[in-house]
DNA sequence: TGGCTTTACG
DNA sequence: CGTA
DNA sequence: GCCA
């Protein structure tokens, strides 16, 4: 018997005709005949207790059937026979033998698990995620995640760890990750993590790729030009792009935290723009805020309307309107065009407006001065900043926002995808794949050997497509 | 040993 | 190559 | 770096 949970109906359809093409028999029904109870991604005690709630009746007669893991099958599957069942195919049940220490297995994918913002593994979270950095800044994606997805499990653990024993059976933990934790937890540091925080190297990269506009290619090529720090590139005679020169004019605001509160004052700025022009638009503040987070590198803003359609051509009208009013910074408008369904009624996936901008955010004058020479600066921002002008005169803050115009029909793939985190989104989109045999993006869940689209009006009913407990917002820090 | 999210736009 |  |  297949468990069709968290393996999904055609999956499981798939293996059913597979088993019973080699000559096994496989049951669709639970009965007294079951000699194995197959399942993927499933606990032990979630097999039982959906073993459970099928034999209403008596749960007592399937008593005999052993609950094993989907490798058993494919194990089988590959010898043509049936397996001598192993430990590593046995299904622990846990909580009827030791109730204190429940700990259900941790499953493989972080969208299956629940990751709040109460980080009980700090210490170990951030040294993993200076090796992950590293790895990155080796352009080594496959040790990046590695490390990352690590450090997103202890970051979904309820409690702090506090001995390596307690690690094992944790999905994608080897030996180089258990090293780390185990002399951390002895000794409060890590030998590898602190070469590494204290190489010339991870400095100055972590440096340039702080800047708007620098990725990994370019910080590295201008290490290896010999510049270390701001200075050295502000004095050198590098061409750069549009992007790297406000990222270098606004560096201090764009790496200073946005505050929620700060989101919230720009909402109303967006908000009346926005109303202006589409007054039954629906704005949605997505990103790590609407994750829980209090702070932020950036704000990100969803508009749609209610009406399919009416939200076209509503990003340069806004972007024109707060550009009217001195607020854009900068402005990069991103155009349209989703034409990955070809052949189909492209009217309905044809366009998904984006702006990346940097938004002038006035704030309150700290100086407390005698009011009548409050000289509001108007003008455009020609001196900027450094041109003798001190801090305390500057009274507002350059804020890194994206606004998204989304139409109503794939509101819900893009909240999902603009909410984060960008852990959370991969394995999403991992998942999918590897175990749904779909593509997730931003737009639409499709089926490719079914060539079926699923519509969504809102990510719960995304999760139930992929038959994903739905994990709430704030549960998706990953 | 291949795979590691997604993929168009500027 | 960098951006989401 | 880890896994199927």
């Amino acid at each position: 018997y297949l468990v069709e949970r968290r393996m999904g109906k055609s999956r499981r359809a798939l293996l059913t005709q597979l088993a019973r093409n080699k000559g096994f028999r496989v049951d669709t029904e639970l009965s007294e005949s079951v000699t194995h109870i197959v399942s993927e991604n499933n606990s032990g005690d979630e097999v039982l207790a959906f073993v459970e709630k099928q034999s209403t009746v008596s749960g007592e007669r399937l008593s005999a059937a052993a609950l094993v893991d989907i490798t058993w099958f494919t194990d089988s599957m590959g010898a043509g026979r049936l397996l001598e069942i192993e430990t590593r195919h046995r299904l622990q049940v846990k909580s009827v033998f030791s109730a204190g220490a429940s700990s259900a297995a941790i499953p493989t994918y972080a969208c299956q698990r629940r990751t709040t913002l109460n980080n009980h593994n700090k210490v170990l979270t951030d040294a993993l995620k200076i090796l992950a950095e590293n790895a990155e800044y080796c352009e080594s994606v496959g040790r990046y995640l590695a490390f990352t997805r690590v450090s997103s499990i202890l970051k979904s653990l309820p409690y702090a760890v506090t001995s390596v024993d307690s690690l094992r059976g944790f999905p994608g933990l080897g030996e180089h990750c258990r090293k780390v934790i185990e002399e951390i937890l002895e000794d409060g540091v890590c030998q590898e993590v602190e070469s590494v925080t204290q190489s010339q190297r991870y400095q100055t990269l972590t440096l340039f790729t702080s800047i708007f506009g620098v990725g990994v290619k370019t910080a590295e090529k201008w290490y290896k030009e010999q510049h270390q720090t701001l200075a050295d590139l502000r004095a050198s005679q590098i061409r750069f792009t549009k992007e790297q020169q406000v990222g270098l004019q606004y560096y201090e605001d764009l790496t200073t935290p946005v505050t929620r509160a700060e989101a919230d004052m720009i909402r109303k700025t967006v908000e009346e723009a926005v109303y202006r022009y589409l007054p039954g638009a629906v704005i949605t503040l997505a990103g790590g805020f609407r994750r829980g987070k209090e702070t932020g590198h950036d704000v990100d803003f969803l508009i749609t309307h209610p009406e399919e359609g009416k939200e076209k051509g509503l990003v340069t009208k806004v972007i024109q309107h707060m550009a009217s009013q001195g607020l854009m910074l900068y402005s990069d408008e991103i155009g349209n065009s989703y034409q990955k369904c070809r052949k189909q009624e492209t009217s309905k996936f044809d366009h998904f407006e984006r702006c990346f901008t940097i938004v002038k955010l006035n704030q309150e004058p700290v100086n407390t001065a005698v009011s009548g020479n409050d000289s509001r600066e108007g003008g455009q921002g020609a001196g900027g900043q450094g041109a003798g002008h001190r801090p305390e005169d500057k009274h507002w803050k350059a804020v890194r926002v994206d606004l998204v115009i989304v139409p109503i029909s794939q509101f819900a793939y893009a909240l999902l995808g603009w909410t984060g985190s960008q852990l959370f989104e991969r394995e999403l989109r991992r998942y999918a794949k590897n175990c749904k045999h779909m593509i997730l993006t931003s737009h639409a869940l499709y089926h490719p050997q079914q060539n079926e689209y699923f519509s969504a009006a809102t990510e719960e009913e995304i999760f139930a497509h992929l038959e994903l407990d739905y994990i709430a917002p704030w549960e998706r820090n990953a």
